[in-house]
DNA sequence: AACCATGTTTGCGCTTACTCAACTTTTGCA
DNA sequence: TGCAAAAGTTGAGTAAGCGCAAACATGGTT
């Protein structure tokens, strides 16, 4: 696994406050690992021997309840820490990551958490920075579960993957991997009838385009208005 | 605020590991304060000033949506660490802290945060620990209201409350402090209405029993059959 | 080019749980 | 002691969204 270059760090939170030499050393330290698209990074239950950072592609995170019915957290875009579980004091993941898109990803034994903290100013505090995020999209997720329609919490899910996960096309704002109307349903806590029930009238009602497995949000606004 | 004695800070997970002289330390730096039952220790979006160790009482934790709904978080039971949004690496509070019996509360200054998980041995790691048993509780909460009935997420949440706060009682086991029903349908997303006939039926059929804010679990066996 | 797995649409009936409403009970406080 | 506020009960009507079913579309594979 030779030859990783420093400036794959540049640009990320928490390796930013690096100079050259650390972020050499930090790479030296870590492995490359490339996960196929719909292939598990790690899964819920497994010992956290591992923690990540998401180079490229596109990683979802879900869980499962004991009757099989699965539920998914949240979607992680490039440039990110997950399978941080040592950050709470875990030593399971908590649940599963699953490459939706083809992923590269860099990998570091858990046992080097404790050096990282210690040795890379920033990193730290970039880290619980992350946790603190996801705590307060989980707390968000739970207030809309207890009170909003499920059309407003679709709506709200498709603009957050499209906020966090989007990338301009032609005729507005394209999710940028494959997002089935089964997805949707296990984001908010539905069924993917009631979605594609949902999805229909926003196409005739020119607020949203889909086709096949692509979401392409043409008028934000609009749907906006649904969440409300 | 003189004359606390290190022996308040007795098993006490986040101090366990100090020693008596480091105690009496953490504890001079420390307020003691009081909360009348019903009053607010922090609310939601005020800057993170201070953070707290609950002494005795019991603190409810909440967030109103913006059409005024409320929604419970949890309940924190005498001994944790609460307010630390320091942790979360946040500077304003996400949530809603309330007194729900009269509380003794120590306080210190956030600012004394980075010291504390420097100087203190073991603080950091239980601090984080407490991060992370709220994160995995939020999971669960997600999952319960993604994928079960009012009637199943009434019976966990009051499995809970019993196993977290209850008290034994010559019946049963008591929930330690005052509960109505508009309180449980805060925590499960649904209406007191509803709650109120399930409370009624399972009355009925000697699972619990409640008479004004007070509710004790006759049978938790049975309640807990019904959260499947 | 044909096939098949995967994804999508749409109708219909039904159940859960909500809303609305009226009434009772309990308790704190003047 | 009595009253008002808070908490709880229960019935009737309603609607959101689910389960079931059947059909269709899409795109990858051989």
């Amino acid at each position: 696994m030779a030859n990783l270059d420093a400036s794959l760090l540049n640009n990320l939170p928490p390796f930013e406050r690096l100079d050259v030499r650390q972020r050499q050393e930090v790479l030296d330290l870590a492995r490359v690992r490339r996960v196929d698209a719909g292939k598990p990074v790690f899964e819920e239950g497994m010992e956290a021997t591992h923690f990540y950072l998401l180079l490229d592609g596109h990683i979802r995170v879900e869980r499962l309840n004991p009757e099989g019915e699965k539920v998914i957290s949240l979607h992680i875009p490039p440039g990110q820490l997950f399978g941080i579980a040592r950050a709470l004091g875990r030593d399971h993941y908590p649940a599963t990551a699953l490459a939706v898109t083809e992923c590269l990803i860099l990998v570091w034994p858990t046992a080097l958490w404790d050096t990282f903290v210690e040795r890379y100013a920033g990193f730290a505090s970039e880290a619980y920075k992350v946790v603190g995020n996801r705590v307060t999209e989980m707390n968000n997720h739970i207030m809309e579960l207890a009170t909003q329609h499920v059309e407003q919490r679709v709506a709200r899910a498709i603009l957050r993957l499209m906020q966090q996960h989007g990338q301009d096309s032609s005729s507005g704002v394209e999710i940028a991997f494959p997002v089935t109307r089964k997805v949707i349903s296990e984001m908010t806590g539905s069924t993917l009838h009631t979605v594609s029930r949902l999805l229909s009238r926003w196409e005739r009602q020119n607020i949203v385009q889909s086709r096949h497995r692509r979401i392409c949000v043409l008028d934000p606004g609009r749907l906006e208005g649904l969440t409300r």
